[in-house]
This record gives structure tokens, C-alpha cells and sequence, in this order.
RNA sequence: GGGGGCGUAGUUCAGUUGGUUAGAACGCCGGCCUGUCACGCCGGAGGUCGCGGGUUCGAGUCCCGUCGCUCCCGCCA
């Protein structure tokens, strides 16, 4: 290759015996035995073993004895073939080592702050020295994948006809949703440009510019608070179609799933993946992003307790219950319970059927036979009800299953369950208002025929919303947009906006809205998330070079920081607490 | 904004009912060692027990406050 190197550490093979090489990298391990040192040298490809002999250089063999722990080195010597008994199976160039003549220290390093084999360090730590963290295999297998996957995305998202269209990520802010990052403008003190949530309108806008096929690996920003699957910024997978039918988009993101699955050597779910509707969804598992890998359904009982002599089950507006594999002890249903209220139930009912058949519980005595024979359940095993409202019940009871899923056991990890959730209400009820707000965002297009539904009953109003669920894990979301912007308005009115703040906010969508918008619809899918779940990650961070902590900041530059007052009066902004100027 | 968990050597952890000089492993430093591959053996250095306050004759340990990290709820069109 060059002076640096012929080639990769990890590439020696026993076909290399005889020939002189040069090789770099770094020492990740040395063992000295007085006469003889052997240096394990690694770089992005694996490891060989570099064995010093004095007797066949001093000089490297000096220069190796002082030689510690990732010291960048660069070594010329023979490829030898290991004794039989030497040969180290564990590393793929086991069979060979390189027999050194020169040793060049190229760099030296000070002693670590964490030890590179330990994987049991930290978080913070690791992320305050991340380019330590990166020389690591588990970042190093994360990233490669991530760009494996990537790439596979674009491939097919090109053969499928789509083209990469930048779109600004300085962009005019949008009250609902998420917060908002904003960036104050210096040319015109007092305004703000918010980055992108995401390409949204700007996509929609191709299509009504006749682009046809757009897509974007889009970087995204909200203000919001973090978590193991959540970061300031993040990637999706952006795009859009003109003229689709809903099947259509869902067929391309099936396309580049599968693509993905074969691009990193995984079995591809099979095509078409299962549809699931939203209100099957609620019901049998209690969430809109389903893990199908367990049953463990729910189900609905309110027919036959609306005239049960148990106060609690006849008043509530639904009675659902699921059936658990296992006769729990009064601990566990103790803990059960526990785990229940804090999903916001009042208490948690419950029917145990031990081993022999008998019932156990303190609500048996008030329920009829019919109800009793309603949830009817085997031996060894126990009834667990919530009763509520609908929502509670659907929310306690998913949170339930979930979690007994993960507990006992149920969930068959080899198993990749891909689905869509379709179906989706068009609007849901404010928890504090009563004032009807959109479930996915105010561009979704009703289901054919429930246009009427918008004025008339809107919480009856199905939309052409789907979202991508893989084993629990919601991939992203897309639907067919609305193109008429008759109806845009009329959503915009069943949400409580007036025509006038519909003008302010979206005027210039609104306006292109009414000159020659064609049908069209799309999708976004999360890029780290996606990663995550090939990785078998359980945090994004894992999968993101330099990811934010829980709190918002980057240990390995302190970002955030305060600026100066020079840059804040450029920008015409004083700080309300200038304590904060000065940092923390 | 709310709830849970964590914070002791460079790292990962232990630390009894509040009681003498706060320990272990790995790492680091020095020495010995020519077939190791988590090399081995001998010796050594290394501590603001996150920070501040309180209770006590005495606090790593108990109490209050605070900071940081993390998971979850809210939030995330």
C-alpha cells in the first residue's frame, strides 16, 4: 500500500508464509518474556501476533521492551507459520505471525483511562474518551453496520426509482409537535429559524413540484427530553411518492427491510408483512407498536360483566383480561399490582387456577357462573383484569403483558416479527381539553369515505396512517397525504384552528395545495433504531459516533456551552438569568 | 415537571450494627523471565469515599440539601 503498510493486520494468512511485510496499528496487548515479545497489533481488521527476538534485531526488541499499551506502531518482518502447538485458533490470523526486523513506535500513548477489553465500563466515561471507545470491537461492529445498512437502504431505494433531494434543515419553526431548536438570526435580530423536525412539508412539496420519487437520508432535530431510543438528532429514512396507493408505499419500505435483512446476512421477513389494525391492535395487545413474538392476548369481557354483581367490573366502560401461563404466588400478585397502579390502574383483579384446578381469588364470590366460565383458564395458571376506561385499560393492560412477557419468559428472541399497524384513528381527544388533536400529523389523508366523518363524528374518522413495527419497536410512520386543500382546511377546523392561524402557519402549503397537488404519500423510518435492533442494541447511543447523554450534553466536548455577550448582543438577545452566562 | 436506581483507587467492585491504618481484581511503576497469546513470578505506588451541611466521642456507613450519570412516566405533529 505505502511506507505505512502493505497490508491489514487481520488479513495474514498461512499463503503469506515467506514473504516480508510491513504492518501498522496499534499494540493492543504486549507480553514480555525477558528474551523473546510477543505484540498482539490490531487495526479495524483483526489482530496478529508480532514476535520480537533479540537475537534477530536488539533494536526492535529494545524498542518493543518499552513499548505499553496502544502505542501506534509500524513493524517489517517475515510471515512465519506457527508450530503446530503454537497456533492460536481464536483469532483468524492464528495460524501466522510476523517475525520482526524493525520496529518504528510512531506514536506513544498514555496509560488509559479505561482498559479497551473491559466491557463493563461506564457510559459517561466511555463517551468522554469515545475515540478509546471507537478503537473498540463493539463501536467498531455498530458503525460498520450502520453503514452497511445504510447503504443497502440507498441501493434500493434508487433501483426502486427514487432520487436524493437535499431539503433546508433551517426551516420555519411549527408550534405543535415537538419543541421546536431554534436558531436566532443575526441579519434580522429577533427571529428564528427552527431545524427541522423533519422534511415533512418540504417533501410534500416535490410532489406537487412533479419530482415524482424523493428520498433523504434526513437528519432531524426536537427539543424533547431523551432516551435509551431518543436523541436531539437523529436520521430517518425520508421520502415520498406521487400518486400511490397506500399498498404501494408500504411495498417499498417492505423492499427495503428485506434489502437490509439480506445486506447483513439475516433470514428477510417474508413479504407482504402482516397488517394489523389499529383497533385489533389496542385490543388484543394493548399498545399501537405490538410485540407479536407472544401471545399472551387480551380480551374483552365488558358484554358479559356490564351485569356482574361485582361493583368494580359493573361499572366500568371496559373489563379486559389476559390470561397468564403461571398460578402466581400472593407476592407476585402483590408486585403485580404494584406494577399496575403505576401504569395508573386502581387495582389489579385477579383468578388464580392452581395446579389442581381450584380457584383462588377474593372477587370469585361475587361473579356469576356465566363469568366465571367467560375466563375460564387451565391449570396453573391466572386471570388478571383491569377495569376501566378504554384507554387505562388498554394502557394497564399492554403495560402488563409487556411485562410478563420479558418475566416469563414468552418472548422467542431468534424470531423477527415485522407488521404494519393500519387503520389509525384521524383524531384522538386531548387527555386535558376535550379538543380533538391528529395522532400521526395534520396532513394524513381520512380513509376513503370518512371525509364526512370529520365534521360529523371525528373520533370515528379512520385515517391512511401505517405505521412499521418490528418486535414492539416502532420503526417509523407514514401515510397518504391530503391533496385537496378543501380538506386540509376542514381538518385544520375540526382541530380548533382557525382559518386564520391555518393561514399563518401553513399559508404558503395551503397555497400550493391549490394549484395542481397530485396524490401522494410516504413514509420516515428511524435510522438509528432500525440499526439498533439489527445490532441487538437496546440504546441508539450504541449505533451514534458521538451520541448526547439522558441530560443533553457531550461529554467529549462539554457542548453546550454559554456563548459571549458580544454574540448574544449581536443577535439581540439578552438572558433572562445571566448567572448562566458564565456556565456552570 | 414526576418516580426508581447508581456515585468508594485509573477501571470494575466489596466494605459487617456507626468504631483501629478503607480492601480485592485488573490497570500503572520497578525487577526477573526465549513460545506466550487474559503470559507467569516478586516488589511498589495509588483514595477530596461526588460535593456541602448536620447528628455523634466517632460517619464511606445515619439525616438534610445539592450535583452528575442512568432507566421509566409526562413529553416525543
Amino acid at each position: 500500500m505505502n511506507r505505512w503498510r502493505d497490508l491489514y493486520c487481520g488479513e495474514l494468512r498461512p499463503e503469506d508464509v515467506g514473504r516480508t511485510v510491513t504492518v501498522a496499528g496499534w499494540a493492543a496487548r504486549r507480553r514480555d518474556h525477558g528474551g523473546l515479545i510477543f505484540v498482539d497489533l490490531r487495526d479495524h481488521t483483526g489482530i496478529v501476533q508480532l514476535v520480537v527476538n533479540p537475537e534477530r534485531s536488539p533494536a526492535a526488541a529494545q524498542a518493543a521492551h518499552a513499548m505499553r499499551s496502544e502505542f501506534v506502531v509500524r513493524a517489517v518482518g517475515e510471515v512465519v507459520a506457527r508450530a503446530a502447538d503454537a497456533v492460536n485458533p481464536n483469532i483468524a490470523t492464528g495460524a501466522v505471525e510476523i517475525q520482526v526486523d524493525e520496529l518504528e513506535v510512531v506514536a506513544r500513548s498514555e496509560p488509559l483511562p479505561f482498559q479497551l477489553d473491559d466491557d463493563n465500563v461506564e457510559e459517561p466515561l466511555r463517551l468522554r474518551y469515545r475515540y478509546l471507545d471507537l478503537r473498540r470491537d463493539r463501536m467498531q461492529r455498530n458503525l460498520r453496520l450502520s453503514h452497511t445498512i445504510v447503504a443497502a437502504i440507498r441501493r434500493s431505494m434508487e433501483e426502486q426509482g427514487f432520487i436524493d433531494i437535499w431539503t433546508p434543515t433551517m426551516t420555519l419553526g411549527t408550534p405543535e409537535g415537538a419543541r421546536d431548536f431554534l436558531v436566532p438570526v443575526r441579519l434580522q435580530p429577533g427571529t428564528f429559524f427552527a431545524l427541522a423536525q423533519s422534511p415533512q412539508l418540504f417533501k410534500q412539496t416535490f410532489m406537487i413540484g412533479g419530482l415524482d420519487r424523493y428520498y433523504q437520508i434526513a437528519t432531524c432535530w426536537r427539543d424533547e427530553d431523551l432516551r435509551a431510543d431518543r436523541q436531539f438528532e437523529f436520521r430517518q429514512l425520508d421520502l415520498e411518492l406521487a400518486f400511490p396507493t397506500r399498498e404501494d408505499v408500504m411495498e417499498v419500505l417492505e423492499r427495503v427491510v428485506v434489502a437490509s435483512f439480506e445486506a447483513v446476512g439475516k433470514t428477510p421477513p417474508e413479504r407482504p408483512f402482516p397488517r394489523l389494525s389499529y383497533a385489533d391492535a389496542m385490543l388484543k395487545y394493548g399498545s399501537d407498536k405490538p410485540d407479536t413474538r407472544f401471545g399472551l392476548e387480551i380480551q374483552d369481557a365488558t358484554d358479559v360483566t356490564r351485569g356482574s354483581e361485582f361493583g368494580v367490573f359493573k361499572n366500568a366502560e371496559r373489563v379486559r383480561f389476559l390470561v397468564a401461563p403461571e398460578a402466581f404466588s400472593r407476592a407476585e400478585l402483590q408486585r403485580l399490582e404494584e406494577f399496575a397502579k403505576e401504569w395508573g390502574a386502581k387495582g389489579l383483579a385477579y383468578l388464580v387456577v392452581d395446579e389442581s384446578g381450584e380457584v383462588r381469588s377474593p372477587i370469585a364470590k361475587f361473579l356469576s357462573a356465566d363469568e366465571l366460565a367467560a375466563f375460564a383458564a387451565p391449570p396453573g395458571s391466572t386471570v388478571l383484569f383491569a377495569a376501566d376506561t378504554q384507554p387505562m385499560v388498554e394502557r394497564v393492560l399492554g403495560a402488563l403483558r409487556a411485562e410478563l412477557g420479558g418475566r416469563l419468559g414468552l418472548i422467542d428472541e431468534s424470531q423477527d416479527d415485522l407488521l404494519w399497524v393500519i387503520d389509525f384513528p384521524l383524531f384522538l381527544r386531548d387527555e386535558d381539553g376535550g379538543q380533538w388533536t391528529f395522532v400521526h400529523h395534520p396532513f394524513t389523508s381520512p380513509l376513503d369515505g370518512h371525509e364526512e366523518l370529520i365534521e360529523s363524528d371525528p373520533g370515528a374518522a379512520l385515517s391512511q396512517h401505517y405505521d412499521l413495527i418490528w418486535n414492539g419497536w416502532e420503526l417509523g410512520s407514514g401515510s397518504i397525504r391530503i391533496h385537496r386543500e378543501e380538506v386540509q382546511e376542514r381538518v385544520f377546523r375540526a382541530m380548533g384552528m382557525t382559518d386564520d392561524e391555518a393561514q399563518a402557519k401553513f399559508g404558503w402549503f395551503l397555497e400550493a395545495l391549490r394549484m395542481g397537488a397530485p396524490p401522494h404519500g410516504g413514509f420516515a423510518l428511524g435510522i438509528e433504531r432500525f440499526v439498533a435492533l439489527f445490532a441487538e442494541e437496546a440504546n441508539i447511543r450504541e449505533i451514534i459516533a458521538f451520541p448526547k447523554t439522558a441530560s443533553g450534553s457531550d461529554p467529549l466536548t462539554s457542548a453546550p456551552a454559554p456563548t459571549t455577550q458580544e454574540r448574544l448582543s449581536e443577535l439581540g438577545i439578552t438572558l433572562a438569568n445571566p448567572e448562566a452566562e458564565t456556565g456552570r
